[in-house]
DNA sequence: AATGAATGAGCATTCATTCAT
DNA sequence: CATGAATGAATGCTCATTCAT
């Protein structure tokens, strides 16, 4: 490897980190105060920069969001694959995801609040109808999951299982508004917490 | 009753009807694009009149989610109120909190989701610092009721009820976002079936 | 005369009669708060009515201004012509000049100020032009007035005329800012006192 | 002085002469069409620009009549006070608080007539509040001036100095309307001119 | 004569975006 | 890489004006 090489490839690698920094700090100003009403200048000055300076790395405020959201269904979709794909029976199985859940919230919670606050408004748009994609995904996996899991005894029999997964689809992603890592809570007890108020209910046996 | 004061009594109360009609629209509008993108004159639109012609009804577009939510706070703990000054157990009072938040959404669907969505947006405004307040009550409302319940032997011994509640708090609105009146399931199934899950869990026992 | 003629009479006299009190508050508005930024509405208001019901009686805004002022010219340039037919000598021609402007402040408060505040917004329109040709008039009648004072003795020699002229010309209508009809000062005293100023000075001889 | 020092100074001295460019620019265009009626766009087209771009240097329309105005008093108030700090006697000090307001005109014609022309408009701000401060200290300062004279015999005793003020006050800055610097008079000769009429007369002795 | 509701053009202001330096 | 100045479309809002009642 040539010295040249090397430093096009440091050059490279140090843009990629820049890059991975200003949407990192996008990402919490987008999801603390909206991604509408949050101005590019606001990103810009939360990096330390000016407005305009924000257009050397990224073509428009719309690709800002489109990065961060992606990265981060890819990565949870990653994580949920690895759990359906391991066989585990339904009660593991949901429990796993819920886990992984509020795992992701651990590691990327702007992300998700932008996820879970502004999907309706990106959905408008065509650029973003992976994220509508990724819903009717998530959508799939619950109902067979749930519909599995009355079948084979897991779940209890008479449940609306289309009303059930609603709440579950949102309570899941709830807590990133509240959620902060390094709090009293870390988000594996947080997710025991959830687990057994959904699988156990609250009411003392 | 004079024919003058029967004639300015209805033009009043045409008026009235007229500003609720409008509200009525201007808050379903609010409620499906995000009040923050929404521009006066897609509301106007939806009224079948032009952005200026708004004015003539209402201060601003600030004003106009104002009445949509202090109308339907206003309401709402009414409905709450009522329901804690009945004297219930602390089972029950759960259950009457429950559905009446549903009820809720059943007759006030756009103004929920107004509430539940541009919440946080609305508070950086002092005018409305009545959304913070209004949280702040149902918080300890909530908390108490939670507590009491863990007192008397009605709910499980070992809840964080800081976090059930945060759960709660967001759960119970969110069906907002699906619902629709005169669908497949009312207000009381909705709430049945989130009862169960809460209360009974969803484990088959 | 025919009662119905005497009807269509009396009911023109009225309207008349109507016009003039409407258009008496129109001046005091425009006046108080400045032509450009007083709306319809307030006239309207100060006048008992709503802004559309304006529209019954005047064509539209400017129209009422225009008659303010035509009015007020009209009427001025009578006292004026009058003052200039009679023959008098400089010094008394002056005199009764200014007399007769600070009777016109007394009588036409609103109308003086009008003229006085908006003559440059309004002449930028084509159906105010005869408010330049009023000024141009009125340029002339005082400069012949200085010049011919200068050459028969009455006024100092090494006047610049077109300077004083120009001080003139404002300070006349200026007082009606201030005037009060019925306050501490008659017209006539404030005339006095402003030609002492003018004539002899203002140092002690 | 480092290079990084220079530019920056030289960065930030550019921006203000900007600044005052646009300012002037800004005066102009209030002055001659009145405050009100001018639009943010005309401003801006005066100044090369759109209407937009003006927003890049000032916070608002009112922020830049603002900055035009308290410039305009500071600076005519450090003249005054230059005057009434020298201890002259009453006649002469009459004649150089003349003379200096006859160099504002001179020097800041457009502010002048800003300040005499939106001074009852802008006043209704609170932001403005100082424009009537200013008034007042104008008042006060004439009428000590023209008290002191009539005591000291240098003016006419029988003066009603309040309505001589009054004419001052005025008349003093509506040569502000038709002086154009450059043209056949100096702002001295049309001090003289001022002085000569209001002092001694015109009157022939 | 007057009302009340609506119109529509215009305004101050914001903001994502561009680009020469 | 970043700045600073500018663009231009869009937004909330105002207001003279219209018109059916």
């Amino acid at each position: 490897m040539s010295a040249r090489r090397r430093d096009s490839a440091s050059t490279a690698a140090a843009r990629a980190e820049r890059r991975a920094e200003l949407l990192a700090t996008a990402a919490e100003v987008f999801a603390s105060r909206g991604y509408a009403v949050t101005t590019v200048r606001e990103v810009a000055e939360a990096a330390g920069m000016l407005g305009g300076s924000l257009y050397y790395h990224f073509d428009s405020k719309e690709s800002m969001v489109d990065e961060i959201l992606s990265a981060f269904l890819t990565e949870m979709w990653a994580a949920y694959d690895r759990v359906l794909a391991s066989g585990l029976g339904s009660r593991e199985t949901f429990q796993a995801l819920v886990a992984e859940s509020f795992r992701m919230i651990d590691r990327h919670r702007p992300a998700v609040m932008i996820y879970q606050n502004e999907s309706r408004y990106l959905s408008t748009s065509p650029r973003f109808s992976y994220l509508l994609d990724s819903q009717e995904r998530f959508r799939q996996m619950w109902l067979e999951l749930l519909d599995r899991g009355v079948l084979d005894g897991t779940f209890r029999v008479g449940l609306d299982t289309g009303v059930i997964y609603r709440f579950l689809r949102d309570t899941v992603w709830v807590a990133a508004g509240w959620y902060r890592s390094g709090g009293r809570l870390t988000a594996d007890e947080i997710a025991r917490q959830y687990l057994t108020m959904i699988l156990d209910g609250i009411l003392s046996t």
